[in-house]
RNA sequence: CGGGGCGUGGCGCAGUAUGGUUAGCGCGCCUGCUUUGGGUGCAGGAGGUCCCCGGUUCGAGUCCGGGCGCCCCGACCA
């Protein structure tokens, strides 16, 4: 490709929306536009880093047998009505001529769903792997960090089909190691954690992160086993705290605290600090109100009462409901007095915790000197609270975890039977029973991937494309057009690299050689290929983007010397097993 | 949805407090010359509904009201 013919705006200074580093580079170096807050065009360079990402991901599912279809953007809103997921406010929603309610696809869960259901009817047609590369659409509260979350994004989704969990098991692990392969070809070095399956539901399923000051989430680490979960999932251990004596501890008191709600307030109004205090949080699991109580310094996991609870969603009770069940606003509710009915769980840590403050149910005042197991029934004790950096290790006793930042490029799901139960997705097995089929679901963020490349390999600089996902193999510089000498051998060099197979971009602008320099280093490309003073001496200049030493070859053999080079640089991201 | 910030040629910004010539600067763009191994220099030139609507005023980029858009933090996040 020659330069001059390409289209590849280059920008000098970012646009002062972009603030990481890898929303930056793409818009300086011509990868993409803006178009509207999370919507992009993808621009040539940046589509071809698209495009080798989508061959990739093709290439290593059609290896374990995948099949590759291509599903509809619009979907009718009657199939996520099936599901109940019609109701979801990050849906664009848009309607026919007739008023027929559609919506932009946003996950393809319904979809695959439903052509199985009408297609897949013996146990004899799975194991299934389907998959596709498509765009999706989210109406997101808040779009993010150039294309690293997006309203509309291209985005890989598989989904799997067996007769049973081990099939399941056996497929998920494929597909596992199958990811590991295509994060290591785009030289995506990622970590593998455990991770909440939010509204998509079902069992086992992890999150592959690239590791990134610039993440969205909070990833744990033990620093004693291999043990990595989301923030949002953590575990964190038994602590088997002895229960403090409560003889001696004085009867629970009602205090006055008008107006302190904030667990903040209460230690400012009664001088004390938040690890004297038990928040009772009332939640509302699965339709059914729960009250929850953690310790006044920690945050309550709502996931991890969900699960206490085995239950399937989650979500805070509202102020109403609050009144009715504590007879208080929000803000000073308790654990002494609730209804007998009303199930309270409690966060392993208040087990060593006596003599504590909480709300009294009643309006501006708490309670000091309460203890469970006296003033208030012993509790259902679990893991409730948000694990941290510093807390131990679910996994090894001296175990402590660190907290490192992570942009999630893939999450996958052993769904089970949740979408083809309630959509009657149902096969007859060899016994000639009816069973619900099993599935599985795969996403890998394409367009996200871009963003998590940029972000794991720049520098002051600009990018450093691994070669395996880089625009071009390498950038040909052309130091001086008017030269006769130079312009001859770089033509020829060109027509040379093109003939080994070399994915090259010319830059034969009309341009002086600082512009050039600054534009290679800008957009990448990992090997460049300088034509300049040295033509004289029968000799161009190659280096590499990542290292700057120049080395010196022959012009006559320099594109056979290239395109070995190429090889080489692609051999070292070739997964091992 | 809560908090903060921003909206002025393609990009980066100044001007707005205290309303007043023809709205300015750098980069980029066009023309000519110059230069040719890291964003060259000189000269000339083009390019603007100052986000939109309404109001105040003799006069609004600037003041007032409303709206829209964008960014960041949080909430949320399949």
């Amino acid at each position: 490709m020659r330069a001059s013919h390409y289209f590849m705006p280059t920008l000098r200074e970012a646009p002062a929306e972009a603030e990481l580093p890898s929303h930056r580079l793409l818009l300086r170096g011509g990868f993409i536009r803006k178009v509207a807050a999370g919507v992009y065009t993808y621009l040539p360079l940046g589509w071809r880093v698209i495009r080798k990402v989508e061959q990739i991901v093709r290439e290593e599912t059609d290896r374990i047998g995948g099949v590759e279809l291509f599903m509809p953007a619009l979907v009718p809103q009657e199939l996520l009505d099936e599901t109940g997921r019609s109701g979801l406010d990050i849906l664009f929603r848009l309607k026919d001529r007739h008023q027929r309610p559609f919506t932009l696809g946003f996950t393809h869960e319904e979809i695959i769903t439903d052509i199985v259901r009408h297609t897949v009817s013996s146990y004899r047609q799975m194991p299934l792997l389907l998959y596709q590369i498509q765009t999706k659409f989210r109406d997101e509260p808040r779009p993010r960090g150039g294309v690293i979350r997006a309203r509309e994004f291209i985005m890989y989704d598989a989904y799997s089909f067996d007769t049973d969990a081990d099939a399941l098991e056996t497929m998920y692990q494929k597909l596992r190691v199958a990811y590991v392969r295509m994060f290591q070809r785009m030289g995506l070095p990622t970590l593998i954690v455990d991770a909440e399956a939010g509204a998509i539901g079902g069992g086992s399923n992890e999150e592959f992160m690239i590791i990134a000051p610039g993440g969205e989430d909070r990833v744990l680490q033990c620093d004693r086993s291999g043990y990595a979960a989301n923030a949002e999932r953590c575990e964190l251990p038994d602590p088997q705290l002895t229960p403090p004596p409560i003889e001696g501890v004085p009867p629970a008191e009602q205090v006055a605290t008008p107006n302190a709600r904030t667990v903040e307030e209460v230690c400012a109004f009664l001088n004390t600090t938040p690890d004297r205090l038990v928040k009772t949080l009332l939640m509302r699991v699965d339709g059914k109100p729960v009250a929850a109580l953690v310790r006044g310094d920690r945050e309550l996991n709502p996931y991890k009462l969900m699960h206490a609870l085995g239950g399937e969603s989650v979500e805070m009770l509202d102020a109403e409901t609050i009144q009715q069940l504590t007879g208080a606003p929000v803000g000073f509710a308790g654990p002494v007095g609730l209804p007998p009915d009303l199930p309270v769980y409690a966060d392993y840590e208040i087990r060593g915790l006596q003599d504590f403050i909480t709300g009294a149910n009643a309006a501006d005042a708490h309670l000091i000197h309460v203890c469970w197991g006296r003033d208030f029934p012993e509790p259902l004790w679990a893991d409730l609270r948000v694990a941290q950096a510093g807390d131990p290790s679910p996994r090894h006793p001296e175990g402590v975890l660190r907290e490192v930042r992570g942009i999630e490029v893939g999450h996958i799901f052993q769904l089970g039977v949740k979408y083809s139960q309630a959509m009657g997705a149902l096969f007859t097995d060899a016994a000639g029973n009816q069973k619900p089929i099993i599935m599985g679901c795969y996403g890998l963020g394409v367009s996200r991937c871009l963003a998590a490349i940029v972000e794991a390999h720049h520098d002051e600089d600009g990018i450093r494309f691994p070669i395996t996902v880089a625009p071009f193999e390498a950038i040909l510089i052309l130091v001086n057009p008017e030269d006769h000498d130079q312009r001859a051998a770089a033509e020829q060099l060109y027509e040379a690299l093109q003939a080994h197979g070399v994915e090259v971009l010319y830059d034969d602008r009309d341009e002086r050689s600082g512009v050039k320099f600054k534009d290679a280093d800008l957009i990448g490309v990992p090997i460049q290929v300088v034509v300049g003073r040295t033509v004289k001496d029968g000799q161009v200049e190659v280096r590499l983007r990542a290292d700057k030493t120049p080395e010196k070859l022959p012009l006559t053999d320099a594109a056979a010397q290239i395109a070995a080079r190429v090889r080489a640089l692609k051999a070292a991201y070739q997964p091992s097993n």
